[in-house]
RNA sequence: GGGGGUGUAGCUCAGUUUGGUUAGAGCGCCUGCCUGUCACGCAGGAGGUCGCCGGUUCGAGCCCGGUCACUCCCGCCA
């Protein structure tokens, strides 16, 4: 038997009464009836009751104890007498009589309590992590992460993928994040960068016989954090197939995650075959490429409208004469909501820096008409097509955004949000997922003022490639796909080009001379040369998967060591300073302006 | 880089609206009492640069300016 337990924390019941054992923990809380002690002793696995009475020469050690101290304990196992049990414990039948006990490590003053699930500051919970971690919550978290993996590789063996590791030391890229650098010391001033996703090994890999690829792969980018994004590191669930095209891809992910989602989760999902959206039409219901599809409202184009004589509505016919659009957002059955619901929505779409949300109802009254501050400029006959269009009905209320585009689906997306959570109309015990299909290879760059990609520039373009359209980059599309739950985006994945005439004609588009090419992507483009398969993949989020199965609204609360918003480790203090000698090893000079 | 929010005891927060005696509560901590608790109870106690700096004022936790920290968002994230 093992010096420090016999049993865990969770393990005794009526089985083992009157046998003495040892079970070792942390003291978790302390009840003292002065005479008489009760402790809960909490292990990894749960909690245990000890009761010590004054009689016994540990009972002081055990009084002046602080919480969190790791105690050994040896006791008998006693049933507890009826009325004194706790049905909210395992092993609340029974208690130990303690006769002896050792304290393995003790406790100072605690910064933040472990016992309850208080929320605390986000600095002190990073600082102590190691206490952090120790609750219940977060504890539970951590192990739901572990199992997600370990399903998700097992899922995966099945299917005849390999696991491997790629290199963390490798060459920047251009396209994509900030890259973070490491310096080489043998050789000088030259930097190797972590990879933001082993995007073109695994291709390699593929070029290199192995069929199916899957790896837990940390990815490192240095861009600022969100609370679904951390700074500096994540984890992918990469994969990669060969002689593939787009439906295998879905097929082997979207039953991978159905799978998961159902194992780890008891909320609903809604669709068993993900429904597929292309970026175009998403853009447009929805005014994202990650919409929540739990929202049941949906964005109507209605610019056409403002053409009409009968629409006396001047500030937006003026705008849409010099190119704006307009677009409307219906909710149903909202005429007798108060003018506050309204007015907070107007309020809000204001802060979001729009010039706001016009909205009026349709009422009927005689005929049909539209009450609320813009209602007066329409027509009855310009409403009766306004309904067609969106699909209204009397007692509906009519929210409408003017302007360029691209502030338009943003606003409206927002809103979209917005007045569904007003509403309270998202079933929050639901998963909806989507792929979102039919990227464009490109986009243009309004800052820039030039043609860019618009997601990977691996992916394989759409169509016959003999007769793509170089002239008219913005209408290609790729094979390009994400997958999208809950209006978070999970992954991101594409059938890749592994023809490198072609890849040398997309990156022209995008500004890009062969010679750069080949400087840049010089590993991948040589093995191209030498019999790449077809092959295709995906890279779904590890953090957000976990996030969502474990219903947490920030990336931090699934992730053992996470940095702060300005990547830093405030428990290891990452990153820091380091010596002269370090620096000149490496060739490294500092520059700091101030 | 920009915008919003927050900052008062170890922790959670009240007090800021309308400036005014010694800045409060709960949890935690310390001391004492308590033999059936499981958020144990009871009594007492310690603990504060009201984030920091400056200004206005007879007087600032409260008003003003600046600054720092944390956080959320925008930019960024193929």
């Amino acid at each position: 038997m093992n010096k420090y337990r016999s049993h865990n924390c969770a393990e005794l019941s009526e089985k083992e009464i009157d046998k003495i054992v040892y079970i070792s923990g942390w003291l978790h809380r302390k009840r003292d009836h002065g005479n008489l002690l009760f402790i809960d002793l909490r292990d990894h696995y749960g909690i245990t009751q000890c009761v010590i009475e004054n009689n016994n020469k540990f009972f002081t050690v055990l009084e002046k104890s602080k919480p969190e101290s790791v105690l050994k304990i040896k006791g008998k196992v006693v049933r507890r007498a009826s009325g004194t049990e706790n049905v909210e414990l395992k092993t609340g039948k029974i208690e130990i009589s303690i006769e002896t006990l050792e304290v393995l490590s003790n406790a100072k003053e605690l910064p933040m309590p472990v016992f309850g699930e208080k929320e605390y500051p986000e600095d002190i919970r990073l600082k102590y992590r190691f206490l952090d971690l120790r609750r219940e919550e977060m504890h539970k978290n951590i192990i739901l992460r572990s199992k997600v993996i370990s399903f998700i590789r097992e899922e995966l063996l099945k299917l005849g993928f390999l696991e491997f590791q790629t290199p963390i030391l490798t060459s920047s890229s251009p396209e994509g994040a900030r890259d973070f650098l490491v310096p080489s010391r043998l050789n000088p001033g030259k930097f190797y960068a972590l990879p933001q996703a082993p995007q073109q090994f695994k291709q390699l890999i593929m070029i290199s016989g192995f069929d199916k690829y899957f790896q837990i792969a940390p990815c490192f980018r240095d861009e600022d954090a969100r609370a679904d994004r951390s700074p500096g590191e994540f984890y992918q669930l990469d994969l990669e197939m060969s002689f593939v095209e787009q439906e295998d891809v879905f097929s082997v992910v979207e039953k991978l995650m159905i799978n998961l989602f159902k194992k780890f989760s008891s909320k609903k999902i809604i669709n068993d075959a993900f429904p597929r959206i292309s970026y175009e039409n998403a853009m447009m219901k929805y005014g994202t490429d990650k919409p929540d599809l739990r929202n049941p409202l949906i964005i109507f184009e209605i610019t056409d409208l403002f053409n009409r004589e009968d629409i006396k509505f001047d500030i937006f016919k003026k705008l849409v004469k010099s190119g704006s659009i307009v677009r409307a957002i219906i909710t149903k059955n909202t005429k007798d909501k108060p003018r506050s619901f309204f007015d907070n929505i107007d309020k809000w779409a204001k802060e979001q820096g729009a010039s706001g949300l016009a909205y009026f109802t349709l009422e009927k009254d005689g005929g049909i008409i539209g009450k609320g501050p813009v209602g007066k400029f329409f027509s009855e006959e310009a409403l009766k097509e306004l309904i067609k269009i969106c699909d209204a009905e009397i007692g509906d209320s009519v929210f409408l955004a003017c302007g360029k585009k691209k502030e338009v689906e943003q606003l409206l997306s927002l809103a979209r949000d917005k007045i569904a959570n007003d509403l309270n109309i998202i079933n929050k015990d639901q998963f909806s997922f989507c792929w979102i299909v039919d990227y464009p290879m490109y986009e243009y760059d309004e800052k820039l003022k030039k043609i860019i990609f618009s997601h990977n520039p691996f992916s394989m373009p759409q169509g016959d490639i003999k007769q793509l359209n170089f002239n008219k980059p913005l209408n290609i599309k790729a094979y390009q796909y994400d997958i999208v739950c809950n209006g978070i985006e999970l992954s991101s994945g594409a059938i890749r080009n592994h023809i490198p005439e072609l890849m040398y004609k997309l990156f022209s588009v995008a500004g890009y001379t062969e010679k750069e090419v080949n400087d840049k992507f010089s590993g991948m483009i040589n093995a191209f040369s030498y019999g790449a398969p077809p092959h295709g993949g995906i890279a779904p989020g590890i953090d957000r998967i976990v996030m969502l199965l474990a219903d947490k609204k920030n990336i931090r609360e699934v992730t053992l060591f996470p940095m702060n918003q300005n990547a830093e480790d405030l428990m290891m203090q990452a990153p820091s300073n380091v010596s002269e000698k370090q620096l000149k090893e490496l060739s490294i000079k500092k520059d700091i302006k101030k």
